[in-house]
DNA sequence: AAGACACATTCACATTATGTAATATGTTAA
DNA sequence: TTAACATATTACATAATGTGAATGTGTCTT
């Protein structure tokens, strides 16, 4: 168990600094909790992929997928590349990664 | 890395599948990407705790409280236990304890 | 039984998130 | 330069979520 025993004599400053953590991993949270963005990470982690190819794999229209790809470049989690005419994007967080191997065990390996 | 590599000419049943596991997970995400579920959650970590306590720790209001906790006994993360007048909440879900435990490392730990 | 206490629920309202359609931007090819 | 293509952005409608106030339910104490 990593997580710590919280006494019941936490001091308010202690929550505060736990409060601020909290909403910072809230905001990153929310930023993947999207099934249309989980794909995308999840798919991106196979390399780098086009809008296009998004498109195709989560069957829904391109000003949604460029819509939720500004949403995770907003929060940093991905980076965009221009070649010619498409742009290729790509994982650019560590903690989105480590955060999708566990979410890919629990729900996909299920084991 | 344990996520897979998913090629080019992934099939469409595949992708249905990927979807499903995205809409399980999205949901479960979902549910705890709230600052004060987030911080109950954790604060459940270590050990159960009254409705009363979680007031303090959130410094919010019995019913707004009451809500959050609605929400994660609906998604079975948590599960209450009376005690006379108190009721005294617990962690119920293996897979928010495992999730609970990167989320603190990469948040909190900071490490 | 009555009042107090701990908690849950409901309702009304504000906020936020999401999708669609339309339009704009940047790039290539003819 | 014009047309076509890939993507982004904006505006708008709708749905989901969160909050506060008020009220309801169960339990204890007297």
């Amino acid at each position: 168990m990593v997580l710590p025993v919280i006494s019941q004599d936490i001091s308010q400053k202690e929550i505060d600094d736990m409060m601020d953590n909290a909403m910072t991993a809230s905001r990153f949270l929310k930023a993947i909790s999207h099934e249309g963005r989980l794909m995308t990470l999840c798919y991106l982690a196979s390399g780098e992929k086009s809008v296009t190819d998004l498109e195709n794999l989560l069957s829904s229209r391109q000003a949604a997928v460029s819509q939720q790809l500004a949403r995770l470049r907003t929060e940093g989690l991905v980076e965009a590349r221009r070649d010619g005419k498409t742009i290729y994007y790509r994982l650019a967080d560590k903690r989105a990664t480590r955060i999708l191997d566990v979410v890919y065990d629990i729900f996909c390996n299920k084991a």
